[in-house]
Formats: structure tokens, C-alpha cells, sequence
DNA sequence: AATGAATGAGGGTTCATTCAT
DNA sequence: TATGAATGAACCCTCATTCAT
């Protein structure tokens, strides 16, 4: 058993934890204090002790999660090699694993949409500092690409935004629809980057890829 | 003033209107019942006269306008003209009339996510009468537009998610951020497009498409 | 079918047969307008045509049953041949026929035992009109069967009460237990009789009585 | 000032006592959990710490009552000293000092009539425990008596009802009535035990019954 | 006379929050 | 620190009553 000391200096964490569950789970209105209470192994009281209120336990649990998740997205873009389109392709490949297999992407979607209406600043500053940096380095990489002459400049402008849209869409169906959606994952992750390397590549940056080796599954080269 | 008789039969209607609004404003658990009514006109009691409950409700609410929505996509898609190409540019502009510049698709898609995880048998009906329906009328075009050799066939399967994506992810966008996303729709549609049928012609459908005419709103030929 | 005018003049009737089924069957506060308007046969409204509120619905109800009750008693009372056993016998046998088999009296008392706090007026009118009444007409035969020297003169003063418990004891138990209460009721009501004259005749009204006939139902002398 | 822990333990019973309370005056549908806060020195909102729903409380109240009532009977019967027209007697005046004077008795019949029809198995439950248990004991008595020669065996099948029935009469009348109810309580449970004695003895019993004692109250040997 | 849509006050129940222990 | 009894505001829903038709 854990000293007294050390469980109190873990508790924030596990009311957090509990609390994300428990919000993703139900939404905020429809998500008791005394649901998150349970799910910690605390009474409500103790909530109370280090959250101010109940909607103070939202914001910090939203930022807690959004903060942590872009921290991990930023280490992982920065560890990987390879030519524009390897990263584009890896960087989807990890949105993936964030957005459909894991539920914490998918879920910090599913409460900013239902409950951030009610929280107009904590949505304000999920865009400052999550959405846009997330979406910009997606830009960066997409401009990278266009100024080696790999991808079409034309699509730049807006490029980052298509090429997340169908994982954030997958994420979607799971939230709405849950395990009932019959959908072969691998082959609809394939079909994405297929048809979006397609579409982005100039002739030069297909030669390249395909001169980098016969990709990621198998496929014959783009 | 309207006669008693003709106010009654125009009641549901209001009520379900005002009722859509509230629920899509604030999400189910927030919405309060005298909301709804102020909205529609009326006092908390005459709901009660054309809806059981609350839930009853918000499911009669949710079921009439995806059913209304629904109608008028296949009217829409029955009505265009042209090849597969053209035939899939002018849905998807149509999706993104519906979800982007009017509220109903967008709103409808954020009362799914918010609250179907407490109608679990209303989202099992969404998904058999609206979301599949929907999305069959997609892939039927992308495959009919590989059977005609416009569309390279690979895609057919999962291609249909791929090409509305990001229309969604523009709606949940704008259900998130709301009008403080900066971004220029019509760009943002235009490079969608572009990149999309980039990635979707075969050869031959691109010849088609340029000999068909300067396309749509006097865009490069793609 | 009943021409209008016939229909109408019987409405209020209708109203009261349905009043009093329905206040009986769950009681004063626990009986919506629209029960009893549903059992008449009408709708809400039309009840506030005939009655001003649901508490005089409930009065004219009352009234009108305990009324009707009262005056069939004294009419059977009349009616009645024989010595002051004979009648006092028919009487009481004529009481469980009111209180056991019918639903009437039984109701009846179900009633004021439920909503008579919240009805002082009613209750005092049922006690002046009804109830006094009733019992006088006991205590007269008693006290007229001790004058002939028939019954024991001591038991005038209660003996009405005591011999007429039984009988509202076991509506009682019917009103409460209905018709799980297992109970052989012409045993039960010749006991009671049977107990009563034992302790209530004299030795000469001993005599007069089995000089008299076998008894009633054949039963053997008492 | 009463400690929080010593009140906590008291709570429940306090709120059992005011819920007796305001049942017994207004009946079930009637009554307001305000009324039963108000009276028990809480709020509403306490009474749902400790009890489910209104009907959970008003089930429990009259359990607890009922419980209560029939323990104390029984200890009462159990301490009782003499031959079976003693016991008799003793037992009838413990069930008017009940029924009678106290009023919870009688307002426990009150309740059983105004609202057992919505709790059926609280009927069944009082039926069970409370009711055949009760009148178990007044027909062992009178078995008893029977056997010993005391009293005619001819009554011992409905003999209990019908001994009983006065006492339940008079708790009905005041019920009904209140203390408007102009009666000479002494006299009529006087007269009440004289007729029936009078009804039950053998010429054996009533020679031990005169043997035993100038009885009870001075009266004249019966 | 009768209907039934509509009102509005009221009551049961929930739950965020507090605070004595 | 943590508990959990208690509060009180709010919300869903019911239903007696009204009134235009």
C-alpha cells in the first residue's frame, strides 16, 4: 500500500482521470460529481478540496488531457525521418492510433463538442493551444513538401485540413456510433492515404517515394 | 389572429422547431423544458400535450429532421445531370450547403455526438435510416463512376468516408469553434474538390472531365 | 340510441356513478378530473359544466350516495314484520347486504375515512343526516325490545353500536384486504347474530323467540 | 446541542415519526415531503438521504408502525394472568387503550383503508405480519376457553372477529368523526364486554367468571 | 352543451455545494 | 485531508381549471 503521503500527492491525478472518463462517458451536465467521486475512490467532499467547482473540474481536465496529448503529438513529429510524404504518412498513421484507437483524442472531440458551447474560453484556448499548433505543424510539413517540389503548392492553403478531416471523421462514427460500425479499419486508413497521396503528389514526389521503396503495406507504389 | 383549430395543427411543428434549437444550442441535459417552450411560444404544460417526455421529445425532434434531411438529399441527388465527376462535385457542394452554411446537418451531427450515448436505440435508428442510406448514395456514384472507368476502381470501398470527410470536418469545426474559425470556405471547398478528384480519376476520367468544359465555377480544369 | 335532450338530463347522474367509482377506487386526491370524465363517459370540461370544482364534485357525490342509502334503510326498516329479534336480525342482515356484498356502504365509508379530514362540513352533514339517523333507527328497535321486555335493558344505552360493529368491521377488512381476506362470511354473519342475541335477550325474549319459528335461514333456535 | 453522529443516528426515526404524523392527517396523495421535512426539523431534500421515494417512506412508516404495535401486543398478551373470560377482558381494554386513546392505532387503520389500495404488497406485508397475527391471538384465547368449558365452542371459528369488531368500530368512529363524536367511551366498552361475555360464556364459565372476583370495574357479576 | 388545447401553480426528485466532524 | 449529512435551488412532470370554438 502506497504511504499516505504519496496517495495525496496522486490524488489530483486520479480525480482527473476519473473525471475524463466520467465527462466522456455521459457529457458534463449529465455527468454527477458524485460519478467522478466513485470512479476516484473518494467521496464528493474531496473533490471539492482541490477543485473549486464543478465546472473548474472540467476546464482542468479538458487541459490537462489536451495539453498532454499535444505534447506527445509534437515528440512524435519530431522523431520522424524521411521524405514529405513519409511524414505525412507516419503523422496520419499516428492521428489514427490517437483518434480510433485510443478513445482520449476521440473523446476530448466528443466533450469539446458536446459541452463546449458552455465553455467559451476553454474553447478559445483548446484553439490557441492545441488545434492550431496541431494543425500547423501539419501545415509545416505540407509546405515542406511543396517547397521541395514533392507536393502541388496549390494545396497548401487548406491541404492540412483535408488530409486530417477523415480521421477525425472515423473518430466521429466510433463516437456516434460506437462498436456497432462495421468498418475495416486497416483497409480505410490505406484508402485514405492512397487517395490523398494521389491527390497531393507532383510528379516529382512520386518518383521519389517510389524510389524510396515499395511503401509502408505492400501497395504498389502511388 | 390564426383560428384555434389551425394553431393546434401547426403546434407540433413549432414545438419541434423550438425544440431542435434549444437542444442543438445547449445539448439535451442542459436544455430545460421551459426553454423549449418560451422558444416555441407556448408554456411548459402544452409540450406536454403533444410529447410524453422530454426524451420522447428530443427523439421525435432528432427522427423528424434527420428524415427531413434525408428526403432532400435523394431529391437532390436525382435531380443532377452529368458524368461521375460531376455528379459527385455538385453532392458534395450540396453537403456543404447543409452542413457548413446552414445549421440543421451540422446541429444534427452535434446532438449525435452530445447525447446519442443516452439514446443508444435512437442512434441505431439514425444510423439504419439516415447516416447508411446516406452514405450508400455515395459509394453507388463513386462505384458507378468505376464501372464507367472515370474513377479508379481501387477506391470503391472506403471511398465514399474519404470524400464527404471533410465536409464533416468542417461542420464539426464550426460546431466547435463556431465563427471565430477564421477560414475561407470557398477555397477550403475548392481545394477538397481538387485534391479529391485529384486522387480519384483514372486518366481517362480526367480527359472527360476537362473535354465535358471549363468546369463548374470556372475553375482550372482539374 | 338516447335523444339529446334525455342524454342530458341524465348527465349529472352519470357524473356522480362515475365520481363515486373513481374517488372510491383511489381515493379523493389520488382521482384526476379526467378519470372521472373518462368513466362518465364525457370529457373534463363538461364535468365543470355540472360541478364547480373537483372538492363539490366530491360533496354532491358523497351526499348524494349517503342520501339514497339512508332513505333505502328506513324504507327496509319499515318493511319489516316480527318481534324486536326478528327485526333486529333482518336489519343487520339487511346491513351486511349493504356493507359486504354491495360496494356501496363499504365505499361509502372508504371515503370518509380517507377524505373526510379535509372535508369537515361534509363529514358533519354526513354525521347529522347519515349517520345519527342510522343509528337511531337501532337504538329505537333496541330500546323498543327492552320496553317488551324482550332485551336486556342495560345494553340500550351502547347496545346499537355494539351491534352493528361487526357488520362495518367486516366491510373493513374487505375494504383493506379485498378479496384475499379468506372468510366464510354466512358463518361469519350467523356468529355474529348468533353471539349478539345470546347476550342480548332476556329469558321471556328467549322464549318468544323460539316460540316464534325456526328462525330465518333454518338455522336451529338460538 | 445533540453531536452530528448521535443525530445521524437519530434522523431516520425522527423522519418516521413526522412522516407517521402527517400521513396519518392528510393521507398519502395528500401530503407533501415539505410537510414531513418541515415536521421532522429538516428539508426535503434530507428525507431523500434516507429514503428512497415518497411511496419507499410510506411504506417504511407504516412497517416500522405495525412492527411496533404488534410487539407490544403480543408482550401485553403474554403477561396477562387468569382464566380465558380474564384474559379476554384484558386484551380488550389493551386494544382500546390502543385503538381508542392512542391514536396509532387507529390512524394505522386510517392509513391501511385511505391509501392500502396503492400499495399492495404493504397490505399483503401488514396482512401477514400484523393483521392474522393479532387476531391469531384473541382465537387462541378464545380456543382455549372453548376447550376449558368457559366459553361455547360453537363461536370459536368467527368468535374473534366478532369481539374485536367493537373496539375497531369505535377507532373508526373517531377516525371519521373526531372528537366531535359525543360518546361515553367507559360505558360503551362496558356495555361492549358485558353483551359479548353475556354471548360467550357457558353456565360453567360464567360461574368461574363470578367465582374469580367482583369484577373489574365493581359492575354486577355477569 | 361540450370539447380539448392551453395555462400555471405545485409537488417529487436530483444534485452541486457546504461544513461540522 | 477527507467524510457524508444536510441544504436549497432547479427541473421534470401533473393536473385542476379556463375558455375559444
Amino acid at each position: 500500500m502506497k504511504t499516505r503521503a504519496r496517495r495525496k500527492a496522486e490524488r489530483p491525478g486520479e480525480i482527473l482521470e476519473a473525471a475524463f472518463d466520467a465527462f466522456a462517458e455521459r457529457g458534463f451536465a449529465a455527468t454527477r460529481m458524485e460519478d467522478v467521486a466513485a470512479r476516484a475512490g473518494v467521496t464528493k467532499g474531496a473533490i471539492y478540496f482541490y477543485f473549486e467547482t464543478k465546472e473548474r473540474l472540467f476546464e482542468e481536465t479538458v487541459s490537462h488531457y489536451s495539453q498532454t496529448m499535444l505534447a506527445d503529438a509534437g515528440a512524435m513529429l519530431a522523431s520522424i525521418e524521411g521524405g514529405s510524404a513519409e511524414k505525412l504518412r507516419a503523422f496520419l498513421q499516428y492521428l489514427y492510433s490517437r483518434c480510433a484507437y485510443d478513445r482520449y483524442g476521440r473523446d476530448l472531440i466528443g466533450l469539446m463538442v458536446s459541452d463546449g458551447r458552455n465553455f467559451p474560453q476553454l474553447v478559445e484556448r483548446h484553439h490557441r493551444d492545441f488545434f492550431a499548433p496541431a494543425m500547423g505543424m501539419v501545415s509545416d510539413l505540407l509546405a515542406a513538401g511543396a517547397a521541395s517540389g514533392d507536393f502541388r503548392p496549390e494545396i497548401v492553403a487548406h491541404g492540412a485540413e483535408i488530409a486530417v478531416a477523415p480521421s477525425v471523421f472515423l473518430s466521429l462514427m466510433r463516437l456516434i456510433f460506437g462498436a456497432s460500425l462495421a468498418l475495416d479499419e486497416e483497409a480505410y486508413i490505406a484508402c485514405h492515404i492512397d487517395l490523398l497521396l494521389q491527390g497531393l503528389l507532383t510528379p516529382k514526389g512520386r518518383k521519389n517515394l517510389s524510389a524510396g521503396k515499395a511503401c509502408g503495406e505492400g501497395r504498389a507504389p502511388i
